[in-house]
DNA sequence: CATTGTAGGCTAACAGCGTTAGCAATGTCA
DNA sequence: TGACATTGCTAACGCTGTTAGCCTACAATG
């Protein structure tokens, strides 16, 4: 058996640094995908490469491993995440609610995925996370013990719903308004800025 | 080779009904201090039976399959929960809030096997997981809402604190007295006792 | 034009996972 | 003593991420 037609796209590299951003970004995006609509047991190597039309080993040539993959995919929520929360708004906090909520609810894996297990910081695209939880803090005027109680809430919220954690016939939106209300009156007595 | 010296022990069974019961609870025990001491990677058929002398498929002489086990400890958890949270004093908001953090922190993988996927409550002893949310909402009156909310904020708090979310110098303390201020502040205007 | 180097495919394989099939030895009971 | 259930075993399957080593096509250089 001969190698037929491998690798028919000559694709006249552009001048300039690496080229190995083409195919790595497709294979990042192919994994996103498998992840949006298969969720994280449907991410495996071979599918991936199975999506591109090649074999699991030569994924290796693009990407060091499968925790780059998913360090890309991390990378890349926090982006969505930050235009999604950047807002100039009155009614920050409930918008921000709202807005957390819905982002969570619309990408359930990738948020799992995003805070299930401890952030590759180091790996992380400097200033990504800060970019994406800048809008809850100044929503808080700057009160960080404010704004993590209300990240808290948020995120248990969320990942309540995801796993289905609230009976069928409880009533969430009740329950987020609740919170919210208590978090938002709460009268400002121990500020912390640090 | 012959089977030197298999089934040493003979215990004598004792009049009644099923006796698998031994054996399975060794091999649910077993579970529960991997999970504990090694985290949800280190719970694998294999090391269960190894522990046990034995090898992995003769675990399904006794179990049906892995799943089982994690109900198993879930169920567990479930009355470990009950036992650290029922109470009958002032401050209950405070003092449930402090007993959840810390029964999390005490038992992270279990914390987590508990919360992280949809309830198997089909399989689950009924009433188990009612007992160990009971507490919570006395505290708040039975207002479910409230307490639901509660609920959500104990849990953000604790798996955010787990996944290490929080930033290394960050006032975990003081987030958690804003945000139990909060609710326990919180003017009951809509209360909901669905 | 011939040579060399590299990029990016490939197959084969490994260790580990949960799990099943089928066999063997033991202990219990009639 | 014979039958049967219990509980162990080995071998194996399909899946996972990953490595080693090979091959082919193309680009650049002499």
């Amino acid at each position: 058996m001969t190698y037929s037609t491998q690798q028919d796209e000559t694709v006249a590299p552009e001048a300039g640094a690496s080229e190995d951003k083409g195919r790595r970004d497709e294979i990042v995006a192919v994994a996103r995908r498998l992840l949006e609509h298969h969720g994280p047991d449907g991410v495996t190597m071979r599918a991936i490469a199975s999506e591109l039309g090649i074999r699991a080993p030569s994924l290796y040539k693009h990407v060091a491993d499968k925790r780059e993959l998913e360090v890309a995919l991390i990378a890349d929520g926090f982006r969505q995440q930050a235009e999604a929360f950047e807002q100039s708004e009155e009614h920050a906090i409930e918008t921000f609610a709202r807005r957390y909520r819905t982002w969570a609810l619309e990408h359930p894996h990738l948020y799992r995925l995003m805070t299930d297990r401890p952030l590759p910081r180091n790996e992380l695209p400097d200033g990504v996370e800060e970019r994406a939880a800048r809008p809850l803090i100044q929503a808080f005027g700057g009160s960080v013990d404010h704004a993590r109680a209300a990240w808290a809430f948020a995120h248990g919220m969320v990942t309540l719903e995801l796993a289905q954690r609230f009976p069928p016939d409880a009533d969430i939106d009740a329950a987020w308004r609740v919170g919210i209300d208590a978090i938002s009156n709460q009268s400002a007595t121990t500020t912390n800025t640090r």
